[in-house]
DNA sequence: GCCGTTTTCGGCCCGACTGTTTTCAGTCG
């Protein structure tokens, strides 16, 4: 049983003790615990099993402790399955349409015999939600709106397409005078891999008449609400986004306010309240003289509280308040520490341009060396490269490299993993190549043993130095590969092989809890940019907001290494390279 | 149900907006 797989039975769990009426505080208890099981680096089953206290994960106490101790022994839950028959599925999914939380949901199967969100359509239609007491013909219009809505659904998008659009959101608000200050807040600022909702803060003296003109842009298909200082509404493409306006001198409280996750917030926001000062995104309120501070910018904000500025990327309730708190953060790798490029396609196989325009993009960003990594032979849609051909490449490399002083030029290969772990190329051909970076293209459907052992033999390989996007994801669009990441990663350490994270937004992979584990392990990591033509290489900022939120520092990082110690970083002998 | 530089008991983040009803409960983020 997977960690994402407790999760969900503590967050199901929580839905229906909060169907049932149940303290509010306990259902929140199930929702922190299953948020913080879902986002745990360790396989719980593996802990279980090896005896270890379950009570180091925050917000699992005792009660949970136990309880997930027996769903993963026994596979099955008393408490669960005692609720679900309480309650029909029907009912339960219900609460996943906006705007009808338990109370509602529970009143509409009580009163109306809703059972299912087909019978909830039925009863909105005939009239007869808005005959109940309290609700009326708008609430039962805007519950037939969300259920369509949710049919047409678009899951969470990847942060590839959610940021060019709010770019474009962004420079169409720019246009309203007496705005200022915006900044996309919340998941999209902390780099999350997909984004559910955009949000954008700003600041205006006069924020009614910018949420009227946010409201009426073009891009607007629906306006969802719409207050003096905030609106959401529906763009387009289906995204919600939302707005939020504050006073320029409130502005830093606010971008705080509306950034960490929900936990994040509720643990500091917690934590400040015991002594006696409110957090809100106006500023911080001292409870005993009622007094307002407000803060213009975050480091401000705070300072104010005697804590570090944390970076975006990590408010996610990991134990950065702490850390903040004693000052002690690490300091994250930068994308200005980023030196240079470990994969690099051409139009030697899949790529568009020639090695030369990639080189000259890659110092024109003021790299230091660049790695070219064509695909080996076996991905023959890709014109993947025989031993022979990478031997006439290496020539042009020569080449190039003449006409480039001062940039280093690698040879390399995605080199891949045949379904056996058998590799594309013989020995011979990886001995004279200077990086080579394996990775699998085919036979992703494979069993999980099948499939660990065929990376980890691959790994096993004196040639193979890097395993690039280890779990082939494509998010939205294919899901990860069967693989124990945990094996991987001790056979990471064991061989002395480095793990990619790959930057190609669709990608991202290694995702931020692997690469938070292996880093933690101490693996190291590169982030690569998998460019097929030169304006790939923009793509980098996502990698490296993976690697923040992997909490890595730039020693982490292989390239964020001077070429001299890559050069001898790759001389030396692959089992000694982590010790 | 969890948790502790106020607490092993008594708390548990904070505010905006909606719909329906005249003061607020419910929901959301």
């Amino acid at each position: 049983m997977k960690n994402s797989d407790i999760a969900k039975v503590f967050y199901d769990i929580a839905d229906l003790l909060d169907l049932k009426g149940e303290n509010m505080f306990k259902v929140r208890a199930y929702q922190k615990a299953a948020r913080a099981i879902e986002l745990w680096p360790r396989d719980l089953e593996a802990m279980v099993r090896e005896g270890e206290d379950l009570r180091e994960i925050p917000g699992v106490g005792e009660a949970i402790a136990k309880k997930i101790a027996d769903l993963v022994t026994t596979g099955k839950l008393e408490l669960y399955e005692q609720l679900r028959q309480e309650f029909p599925t029907g009912v339960v999914s219900l609460l996943d349409i906006p705007g009808i939380g338990p109370r509602t949901a529970v009143r509409l199967a009580k009163e109306l015999g809703v059972k299912s969100v087909v019978d909830l359509e039925q009863a909105a239609t005939d009239g007869r939600v808005a005959a109940l007491p309290r609700m009326g013909p708008k609430t039962a219009e805007n519950i037939l709106d969300q259920i369509q809505a949710l049919r047409r659904k678009d899951q969470r998008i990847p942060i590839g397409e959610a940021l060019p659009a709010v770019e474009a959101v962004q420079a169409a608000l720019r246009q309203i005078p007496g705005v200022h200050n915006l900044t996309p807040a919340g998941s999209l600022r902390r780099f999350r891999d997909t984004i559910g909702d955009i949000d954008i803060m700003g600041t205006s003296d006069r924020p009614e008449d910018a949420i009227q003109a946010f409201t009426s842009l073009p891009q607007v298909s629906q306006v969802l609400a719409k207050g003096p200082t905030k609106a959401s509404v529906i763009l387009g493409g289906g995204l919600q986004a939302d707005l939020r306006f504050v006073e320029h001198d409130s502005f830093g409280s606010l971008l705080q306010y509306f950034t960490g996750n929900k936990e994040h917030n509720v643990i500091l926001r917690d934590h400040f309240r015991r002594q006696g000062l409110k957090l809100s995104e106006y500023g911080i309120t001292d409870m005993k003289t009622e007094r307002l501070e407000k803060f213009a910018t975050e480091e401000a904000f705070y300072q104010r509280l005697g804590m570090q500025w944390i970076p975006p990327e990590i408010r996610e309730a990991q134990g950065e308040i702490e850390l903040a708190l004693e000052g002690t953060l690490p300091k994250l790798v930068e994308i200005s520490d980023v030196k240079g490029d470990f994969h690099i396609h051409t139009d030697w196989s899949d790529g568009q341009n020639s090695i030369e325009d990639m080189v000259l993009a890659a110092k024109a960003r003021g790299y230091q060396y660049a790695v070219i990594s064509d695909h080996s032979i076996g991905r023959g849609i890709a014109r993947g490269l025989s031993a022979e051909r990478l031997r006439q490449q290496k020539e042009v490399i020569t080449e190039v490299s003449k006409k480039t002083e001062g940039f280093r030029i690698f040879t390399g290969v995605e080199l891949d993993i045949r379904a056996d772990g058998s590799l594309d190329l013989p020995d011979d051909v990886l001995a004279g190549i200077d990086v080579v970076t394996a990775s699998v293209h085919s036979g992703m459907g494979q069993t999980t043993e099948r499939m660990t052992q065929r990376v980890i033999r691959a790994m096993e390989s004196p040639h193979v130095d890097i395993i690039a996007h280890p779990t082939c994801r494509l998010i939205g669009t294919r899901q990860p590969v069967n693989i124990d990441m945990e094996e991987v990663f001790k056979a990471a350490l064991r061989t002395g092989t480095l793990l990619e994270i790959n930057a190609m937004p669709q990608r991202l992979d290694l995702k931020d809890a692997h690469a938070y584990r292996a880093r933690k392990l101490g693996i190291k990591l590169v982030v690569a940019t998998d460019s097929h033509r030169t304006d790939h290489y923009d793509v980098m900022r996502y990698g490296i907001g993976v690697a923040r939120r992997a909490w890595c520092q730039a020693g982490d990082i292989l390239n964020s290494q001077p070429a001299s110690d890559i050069e001898a970083f790759f001389r030396s002998d692959k089992g000694q390279r982590l010790r």
